[in-house]
DNA sequence: AATAGTACCAACCGCCTTCTA
DNA sequence: CTAGAAGGCGGTTGGTACTAT
């Protein structure tokens, strides 16, 4: 037979998260990390469903997101990933490692769709290179079944590839460091980056990530710190350059997650590619797939800027 | 100042895939 | 191998904040 119910549904409590809850949830992953779900309510008391558990963990509190304002880069990265990849927001912030893909989806619904027709209407007749992968592999993609794009992206590398490379050199005229992938692309065994500074064992790891979840909830459990050992130095290092309720000012540089020390980006980074979207390591290798194949094209086909790009820029994050 | 309209976003719903007994 | 639950994801909605009149 299956599992046993994960959670009955009487007195399930609906609606905006209290600080209180954020609270309990946050401490029990704080001492047993992320997954498993179905356990959750039953061992915090939360009357909330699993699936509110980890909606509001990867959604609202683990660490390292970053709400509000899109830059200019990262609008640019959504469009041309959703124009690759259709509306699958999951595999879209998997490149945005300070987003969910709840916040891109409704940053897609309520700015870039608008902001994406009014160009349409203004210049038809631009954008050829944008207009053919949009119409064509994004109304394709959305209208293709689960599972199924996956063989589709295979069968059209090409356009893909023609794709996101031109993301990549496009904006790379202006800046070059959203265009790496996420770093954890780079644990990725497929790929052949050798990670300059790996992720700590985990449960080193899970007290060094944690301590940018206390600047992220840091508001409603003042006595985080205490919990997690090595939170203290880590958080007076980076607190306040992570703001998790309030948007940050303008940055001042659009660089995305490089917009912060080495400290952070090494912390960050790791966290996200142990931690904060496990659910990505099964989407990461069609991804990497794809990437894998730019950079082999890029080289065989003598863009060594391009391959170059990627690859110095993936060093340089570590 | 009050009201209506709009924008934004957190959270829910339901479907699909994966996993487990 | 199969049934059924967990996990994951995308679409949608309801509440709140903001803006215009």
């Amino acid at each position: 037979m299956g599992r046993p119910p994960c959670c009955d549904k009487i007195g399930v409590k609906k609606g905006p998260w209290t600080p209180e809850e954020d609270i309990i949830l946050v401490s029990y992953i704080q001492q047993n990390g992320p997954g498993n779900w179905r356990s959750v309510p039953t061992n915090t008391g939360l009357m909330r469903c699993s699936k509110s558990c980890r909606l509001r963990w990867t959604n609202y509190l683990r660490p390292g997101i970053k709400r509000g304002n899109f830059t200019d880069q990262e609008d640019n990265m959504i469009i041309h990933l959703q124009a690759l990849l259709g509306n699958r927001w999951a595999a879209i912030a998997s490149y945005l490692p300070q987003r969910t893909d709840n916040d891109i989806k409704n940053y897609w619904n309520t700015h870039l769709k608008k902001k994406l027709n009014n160009n349409s209407n203004q210049e038809n007749h631009h954008h050829h290179h944008h207009g053919a992968s949009t119409s064509s592999s994004s109304s394709e993609a959305t209208t293709i079944a689960k599972g199924q794009w996956e063989r589709k992206l295979q069968t059209d590398i090409h356009m893909a590839k023609q794709a996101l490379t031109e993301a990549l050199s496009l904006d790379n005229k202006s800046t070059t460091s959203w265009q790496q992938p996420p770093p954890k692309t780079t644990t990725i065994p497929p790929i052949q980056h050798q990670p300059v500074v790996l992720p700590p064992p985990p449960v080193n790891f899970t007290a060094t990530t944690y301590a940018l979840s206390a600047e992220n909830i840091a508001r409603l459990l003042p006595n985080w710190q205490k919990n997690s050992p090595k939170s203290s130095q880590t958080s007076s290092e980076s607190i306040g350059t992570l703001n998790h309720r309030f948007p940050s000012p303008p940055a001042s540089d659009h660089h995305g997650f490089k917009n912060c020390s080495n400290s952070e980006v090494s912390e960050t980074t790791s966290f996200f590619q142990d931690e904060s979207k496990p659910e990505m390591e099964a989407q990461m290798p069609s991804l990497s797939f794809l990437e894998k194949c730019l950079v082999d094209d890029a080289a065989a086909q003598g863009h060594e800027g391009l391959m170059n790009m990627c690859l110095e820029e993936s060093d340089a994050l570590f």
